[in-house]
DNA sequence: GTATTATATGAACAATTGTTCATATGTTCT
DNA sequence: AGAACATATGAACAATTGTTCATATAATAC
């Protein structure tokens, strides 16, 4: 039986509602788009990099410019930029020995406030 | 001046745009709100919560079926639920001996699919 | 009461992550 | 060319995180 085959030890109970999980499932997202998309949930997932990205919102700023706002060492905001703009949270121009960093799009904007509404809640 | 000051070994650069930084800090976020909004995001940033989220989509679900969709234990299963409860992703209610999770609010699906249209472009 | 089942939780461990330090790269100026 | 400055990066370390295992709690059935 069907049952008996979900019952494969996957875990110490039992499938309790077959028909529940075979319609989940198909609606389940892929895998590496889970891995994905985690990824750029973890971008977000740091204090240094929340603010950096609140303080492009209001304007493009260098390394330096960041280190002081930030009170950090330059060293700690550039390996934090290089995250952003790994994740495509962020881009970069250069310009002479600066290098100004400003958001990548308005997506970034839109899951910041979303997250903030909730937790504001 | 106020330029030797803001130049006080905040970081191994100097301070370039100081007229900007003191702009940006105006609408600085608060430290306190950016660590919750960090927290809330680093919730967001595993793969198997996003899994169990995307699983929420459909239906509510109890540990063991989830276990079951995930093919991971239901400790780990268990332990992932308490965190996305913690940080009010999901809810749960009790019927007998089964635990029925199911997603806290629709900010959440919000949040996901704004992410989930950025990881596609 | 005991047995069984579903879920929760603490401890331990491996894996990942953020910062610091030292140093390298790239650009400008003299 | 060399000096000065802005940024990038690799290695090391501490701190955090996710899973597993063993066990505890809670509810039902007998």
């Amino acid at each position: 039986m069907d049952n008996e085959a979900a019952n494969f030890e996957i875990c110490s109970c039992n499938v309790i509602h077959e028909d529940v999980v075979n319609r989940v499932r198909k609606n389940m997202i892929d895998d590496d788009e889970a891995t994905d998309l985690a990824e750029f949930f973890k971008v977000f997932g740091d204090e240094t990099r929340i603010k950096i990205l609140n303080a492009l919102f209001s304007s493009e700023m260098c390394v330096c410019d960041i280190a002081a706002l930030l009170d950090m060492n330059q060293s700690a905001i550039s390996h934090q930029l290089r995250k952003l703009k790994q994740a495509r949270l962020v881009k970069s121009r250069r310009d002479g020995k600066v290098v100004y960093y400003s958001l990548n799009d308005e997506h970034i904007e839109q899951v910041f406030h979303q997250g903030l509404s909730h937790v504001r809640e």
